[in-house]
DNA sequence: CCTGCTAGGATTGTCGACAATCTGTTATAA
DNA sequence: TTATAACAGATTGTCGACAATCCTAGCAGG
């Protein structure tokens, strides 16, 4: 049900086609269905799609606002390749910006919001009991979570840099990495933890526990790495 | 001298039509060339700066994506309107992102850098006690001191997202409400403050003391506003 | 006098074709 | 055999023209 009705505002209006390709060819990206580094053609792009290579490079130019695509004139562009370090350095940002955000949702959010809120963890919950934490949760799910903290900031700005730019990034590390939010049940706790803070009306606390929710998340990915280098380098010896 | 060497990366290199014009626009509507709210017509700036519509139309893509204009399909782009509350956003966004960028140079940043901050600030000493702290410190000089700490993060997320995103937003609503630093001496106070901290290798410190700069910094506006809106108000009564 | 419709003009969106640049190959010479 | 240079093919960058949509002025009707 969900796919990812959190990111578009505006349903299936008559936007232009340039628009429309582009967020076609970002899920595809996101997704994997075009890997990463590879290179992409704009005749071939346009004729997959159908439409001409005019509004293909308009959309090429958001893609690389967004930080799918990388552009070199006259050479062309290629689909992010993905690194660990610019993983680390996104959640790095997403620490900074989603403490912000929760600390201003402490303070912004209805009350209204914030029942919601606890009606979605609810969700999670059955949805990790049930299919022991690995489908929905996983992918788009804790999104979701966050996606709503940020939009309790009341914060536009923030809600565009994180929602519609950063977040796609996101997403793509996680299908790419295939990274499991590695302990459903702990992130679920701390979830928790995060909405009493904002229901309480603590914008400090909520914004540290935000701040080691996120850092958590970051050094959890930090050790898998660090391990799957390691054994990558113990083959060797 | 300064002009805004800081912001573009490449110097005068072989780089596309879309891109030079683009950033031509991009200096043009900071500055006010271009005012805030008019409507850009797509064949007059064509004509103006001698190209096809087409790659100003790329141009005008990467002009939506920094914020700087707002298109609607079939109706047109305008140069975005300043308005109060998205300036409060992007002082809050600043908080967070530079004060975690600060946190890293704490880290990361090389005695060399660090050395070199030390010479701006002198700089800047000079410049304020000279003019009174009127021309260069108010405008550039001061983003040019939190763009370097950006760079110090060795965050390139951090500092695209900072450097080549919100400054020129931030640029723009400088000149526009000709937003003085309003303290100049007091500012310079609190920079020396931070790269103290940042040269004492603290980084908690010093991502506080960017948090309160940038925080204070962000009240100062946010009380002129109100004085401004309360001043428009007394007219009537 | 005001309201709603219509036609004209202008602007935006899209397309196909041409020019400039790069990449890979091949031929030639040291 | 290796290195250099020219050539061919393909790809990207740019342009002008056509189609679709929107804004406005004018007019008919109430």
């Amino acid at each position: 049900m969900a796919d990812i009705k959190i990111m578009n505002d505006a349903p299936v209006e008559s936007r232009t086609l340039a628009d429309k390709v582009c967020e076609q060819i970002i899920n595809a990206i996101v997704v994997g269905e075009i890997p990463p580094g590879q290179k992409i053609s704009e005749p071939e792009l346009a004729r997959i799609y159908g439409i001409s290579r005019g509004p293909l490079r308009e959309a090429m130019r958001r893609l690389e606002a967004l930080r799918l695509i990388e552009r070199k004139p006259h050479i062309g562009a290629r689909v992010v390749k993905l690194n660990e370090k610019e993983l680390i350095e996104i959640y790095r940002v997403r620490e900074a910006l989603e403490g912000m955000a929760c600390r201003m949702a402490a303070e912004f959010m209805t009350d209204e919001e914030i029942a919601s809120l606890r009606v979605l963890l609810d969700e999670h919950d059955r949805s990790i009991t049930q299919l022991d934490g690995q489908s929905y949760f996983q992918k788009e799910g804790d999104l979701d979570f966050h996606y709503r903290i940020v939009q309790g900031s009341k914060n536009d700005t923030l809600l565009e840099l994180l929602g519609s730019d950063l977040y796609h990034l996101v997403r793509m590390y996680r299908y790419q990495f295939s990274i499991s939010s590695s302990r459903p049940t702990r992130a679920l706790k701390e979830h928790r933890q995060i909405v009493d803070a904002i229901e309480a009306r603590d914008p400090e606390l909520a914004e540290i526990l935000m701040r080691r929710h996120v850092s958590a998340a970051r050094k959890n990915i930090e050790e898998k790495l660090n391990i799957s280098t390691d054994l990558k380098g113990e083959k060797h010896g």
